[in-house]
DNA sequence: ACCTGAACACCGTTCAAGT
DNA sequence: ACCTGAACACCGTTCAAGT
């Protein structure tokens, strides 16, 4: 008897960053993101509301550490010349796993922070599309026409690092280098839109253009499914 | 002088609903989402939080009048058989006042309820595909592609209508009677779907159909721009 | 080092009480 | 009929105090 993990004996398990953010996924699994709380999260590890601080910053750490879990289940695809197909599996794999967590989409659009998983998790994206042949300001479009709903990750990756407002070039030169190490396709993709600012406007990214470019793939799509009627 | 609206005479326009909801859209756009609150809504109004409930229900009821505001912007397409560039212009057109209230978009994707005003948005917009020659399934497909993000409305419009579970064939006709009266394109899609209602699942729309088709009509689209390269 | 009680400044909402 | 004060059950977060 004494020898088995009672959790009358063992009510306290050390606190940890993972032990929190599972399980808060957990709770959102069950009972949907209104019931995240700090104090409901607390309460599900059999601690006081103000524990959490120890671990996390605030809550926006926590989202951010719950969407970290939820996009580091979905699969990294597997390397492909195939972008189209491989992009498919890609999307219906990420939607398996949003569909496990039905909080998460809107979770995911909130967020303003990348984390090295989904920097990871985005490169991947890229590198389906380059590795198809795309150019990297078409790859650029592709993924932001995809978008959170599809793929499960932000929508506007660069317009915060970005806007930081330092344009000190040796500063980004630096960043550049520790980035392209790290993420080399989204290095090319910021190398691009950094060549290109000087030409739209200044934060490297044309919204406007984005918008047109993902209605009119998708207006081209349907008509062929229309002409196929 | 007395003869003016002077504020400090005439402190109490007497609240109505239209003067709470656009209160709070004005409130938002300055502010952002985060400052809609019973309390500050209020405060904008030089009125206690209370006195709001007098005329909204609740929060959820100020968020879909807000909506309902927002949706009301958007001018309705014209009347025209070239369903591409009508749908075209329209989705730029609903980008211009969405950016005019960018709290707008996430807001509307979490109504649950529909107002009269989106019903009527959204069945010019299955009758912008329809008058295009599309059959009723394609429009329905099709109007879930482009979802709320492009065209601003909600992305499950008939999940609550179907989901009530009185399946009574006499409401249920009555429903569609009344339904078809006031937006005859979406009574034909709501009597298309049930009429598929046996064949798929039983709650009238195949998520998953839906989700591919969006998919792959992306994909078309990317592939048609990937051989212009 | 980690957890907590008390406190602060907020929420949405109800209801009896005022005018 | 419309507005309000007080109250309730919640929030996120800080900080000094405990172990």
């Amino acid at each position: 008897m004494a020898t088995q993990t009672d959790p009358a004996t063992t009510p306290r398990a050390p606190l940890t960053r993972e032990r929190v953010l599972q399980a808060a996924v957990d709770l959102a699994d069950e009972s949907g993101i209104d019931a995240i709380s700090m104090r409901k999260v607390g309460h599900e590890l059999g601690v006081e509301a103000m524990s959490l601080y120890n671990h996390v910053a605030n809550k926006e750490d926590l989202l951010d550490g719950m969407v970290d879990i939820v996009v580091g289940e979905i699969a990294l695809p597997p390397e492909s010349d195939d972008w189209k197909t491989t992009m498919r599996d890609q999307a219906l794999r990420a939607r398996e796993v949003l569909m496990r967590h039905q909080w998460a989409p809107r979770v995911i659009e909130t967020r303003v922070n990348f984390t090295p998983t989904m920097m990871t998790y985005m490169d991947a994206m890229i590198g389906i599309f380059l590795r198809g042949g795309f150019s990297v300001d078409l790859a650029h479009h592709a993924l932001h026409a995809l978008g959170s709903r599809v793929l499960g990750f932000v929508q506007e990756p660069f317009r915060e690092a970005d806007a930081g407002g330092d344009h000190d070039p040796e500063m980004t030169a630096a960043m550049f280098q520790q980035m392209a190490a790290a993420y080399p396709n989204i290095g090319a993709l910021m190398a691009e839109i950094s060549h290109n600012e000087d030409d739209i406007l200044g934060d490297g990214c044309d919204d406007q253009f984005e918008f047109e470019f993902a209605l009119d793939i998708m207006l081209e799509g349907l008509e062929r499914k229309h002409a196929l009627e």
